[in-house]
DNA sequence: ATTGCTTACGACTGCCGTAAGAATG
DNA sequence: CATTCTTACGGCAGTCGTAAGCAAT
């Protein structure tokens, strides 16, 4: 019956990111001792315990951590509702598209041009920034490559590539008889700051890479770096001291144009359309 | 930055949804004309049109169509976490387990004998009210056939059986020489009140079923009602006028147990567990 | 003794309900 | 002309900020 409210979801995360009722207080704009009454009128109405305060340490009891999740879930949820409506009434409106700097399989100039419903916008991001932003309704659609964290997502597969890896000229696996392995790559470092092990390999093309594209490059001209990268970006970088094999036993990139859940407008199912179109040629 | 509040999400939902200020201010306990302003005062904080009324229809703008998806889900999250937080914290805690009655082939009372770690208390009710429970936080898992909606949700399968269909010993089919095939049943009514066609012949098992088992098994003795039922639901109801009979290409069903994204505590990962134990006997 | 959450209290913003107004079919 | 959304206005609940209290390191 009484549902909480976005206001005081908003104190509970900032209170459980922080850990700390004056720096929360200061992040929300506002003084500690209403956060510190709306806090505790948020548990007695509950029912539950959420944070358990010494004058000196604010931590989370286990139900205050399943909250902070769902809590962040719900204001999510609300942002994009929000921001979706907002966004669609501008006068001038645009199709926002996100992704991360040339992870489009050169297929977004095409689309780009084929697609006349809308005018394009473009929202460049990090890892995982793209997903990111079209659940929270920054953008309607977003070109990722997977592996990506699918919740609150559908979307079409457009085009499917092998991975190659990315060795420095100087690499002796260059000189590798045979076909390349994963396992021959076991230990290298990965551009995430992890070593390459063989259950760990098929994850940094996606979501942990923090570094652009040419700072990863010269590391692994530089370093026993390893970086996997789908065919087409290899493609697109060819550079003197840079060797690109393939794996036998690496999976393949899919890139897929996504869009949020219940968000496929006529506008955003046109440039899904476009996006296959041009894909399949 | 300025989000919607839970309240006003709950104001527009009862709005569009009933088409008119009146009774929507009526369901939600207030006068219209503050329900009034809190629209006009949402459109404008957002810069948007959502209704357009005219003093004899209130109809929702493409905008509002939207925004009433987007708001259904973020109040759905909202209460879910509400709700999970406040159940959490009884002081005699339950794991609450949604399903429809006898959709559990035949597993539900050894996994309940061999979960041990809180009391099992159940939720039954329709079809599509198991999801739902769980989506919003009312119950911690469930058990439900394939097909369903599986947004928001993670599952893990328990058995695959095949569907078979149902048809009264009179029917003219039960003597079909040869297996079945779906085409065979087309035009046949549905228990959705639809006709059977071939696309449309895999949903009725899931979402829009109406009436209960005793009431569509009556109907399918008597009429030409079809039916499609996994295999060991028909055989947990043996009834003299009915035939069960194998279909060649209808997809079998799977028996999945579901939870919430993220909310995967120790209890319910300890069910989950116990739930494949069972099924993989 | 200092840091930091909590309680107390006065002020205010903003929401609600009643009553009157305007517009549509 | 009747129904129904909107505007106007007075009352009140709920939230905020400042100041004082109190517990833990």
């Amino acid at each position: 019956m009484n549902d909480l409210e976005t206001r005081q979801l908003r104190y509970f995360v900032a209170v459980a990111e922080e850990q700390h009722f004056g720096r929360a207080a200061q992040r929300l704009g506002m003084a500690q001792p209403p956060l510190s009454r709306a806090i505790r009128e948020m548990e007695r109405q509950l029912g539950v315990q959420l944070l358990v305060r010494t004058t000196r340490q604010v931590a989370l009891t286990p139900v205050g951590e399943t909250l902070l999740d769902d809590a962040r879930r719900a204001l999510e949820a609300v942002q994009a509702a929000g921001r979706r409506a907002h966004r669609s009434g501008r006068p001038a409106p645009a199709l926002t598209v996100a992704l991360k700097a040339d992870f489009d399989a050169g297929l977004l100039p095409r689309i780009v041009e084929e697609y006349r419903e809308l005018p394009v916008q473009l929202l460049l991001g990090g890892p995982g920034d793209q997903v990111r932003a079209v659940r929270d309704g920054r953008a309607d659609v977003a070109l990722v490559p997977t592996p990506y964290d699918p919740q609150g997502l559908e979307s079409e597969p457009l085009v499917t590539a092998p991975r190659v890896v990315a060795l420095a000229a100087s690499d002796p696996l260059v000189t590798h008889p045979g076909p390349l392995r994963l396992s021959d790559l076991a230990g290298r470092m990965l551009p995430n700051g992890t070593a390459a092990e063989l259950g760990d390999v098929t994850a940094p093309t996606g979501q942990r890479v923090r570094r652009d594209l040419s700072q990863i490059f010269s590391l692994v001209e530089t370093g026993n770096l390893v970086w996997f990268l789908p065919q087409w970006l290899a493609e697109r970088f060819p550079r003197p001291n840079l060797v690109y094999r393939a794996v036998e036993d690496l999976e393949p990139s899919t890139l897929a144009v996504v869009w949020a859940v219940g968000s496929r407008s006529p506008a955003v199912a046109a440039f899904v359309r476009t996006a296959q179109d041009v894909a399949s040629r």
